[in-house]
DNA sequence: ATACGCCCCGTACCATGGTACGGAGTCAAC
DNA sequence: GTTGACTCCGTACCATGGTACGGGGCGTAT
């Protein structure tokens, strides 16, 4: 578990190994590359890797982009806290908006298909229902 | 209102004119444009039209894709009920597991601001948080 | 020692949903 | 009859978050 090739480190975060080399390059994992040498061998990561990268994942669930979650991460090298829990708090408020609109989606979709499954007079209540 | 203009439409669902005629380019609002003739003048728009494009903007927000609203509009114009019920309840559900995905990012994101605001000593608790 | 699987790396490509650009036409007012 | 605001149209470009390709290298088993 100490040392882990990327396509193991991707596979513990369920995500493809290009994914990874994708993070690597916006600079959201470390790139254990070597800055100057020829040295080009094959990488091994940790554990501390593999959490970062599931932060990553976590964040993104959260709604964070990529963008921020790099910003969050420097912060978090950085004990900036009183930063990062603005942002975080920023994100919760974000994340509220969104849950009433799709909560709100939702309620109008299922009643438009129990209008549409209870009447076949007229047209499906589809376009209607969007009105609002 | 009988007899609005492109940017009159666009302006009525709050979006912009370049968007209005990307969902035309799309199919999803019917253009206007005579088809083998040269008679290329501007086009006026009815409230039907304006009710279509507020539709579209409703299931965007409902989480269906621009692709999904164009059969939504077919199956609406060919009154194929039963087709789009079924549509409309695989995106309640998808919706219910979304809001419960971010409701659970919400959660948890809150805990982490308290969690960051209550202790000074430790590392800010940001990157642990996602640990789960 | 050679084949196999995985790794490294750059570069190109993809889907989604727009947004911008530029040249030309049209319409109403002045 | 020209100015200015708006339209039409094709085409190009953008951001986000990846995904694919292809040439070459390394490490281990056979």
């Amino acid at each position: 578990m100490a040392a882990m090739r990327i396509s193991e480190l991707a596979r513990s975060a369920g995500v493809g190994v290009e994914t990874v080399r994708y993070y690597q390059r916006r600079g959201l994992l470390d790139d254990p590359r070597p800055q100057h040498s020829g040295a080009r061998g094959i990488r091994h990561y940790g554990p501390d890797e593999a959490r970062r990268l599931r932060f990553i994942r976590g964040a993104q669930a959260a709604g964070f982009t990529l963008e921020e979650i790099a910003e969050l991460l420097s912060l978090d090298a950085a004990d900036d806290r009183a930063r990062a829990r603005a942002m975080a708090n920023e994100r919760v408020a974000a994340l509220g908006e969104k849950i009433a609109e799709l909560e709100t989606a939702r309620r109008s979709l299922a009643r438009l298909a129990r209008e549409c499954a209870a009447g076949d007079k007229g047209p499906c209540p589809i376009i209607a229902s969007f009105d609002a």
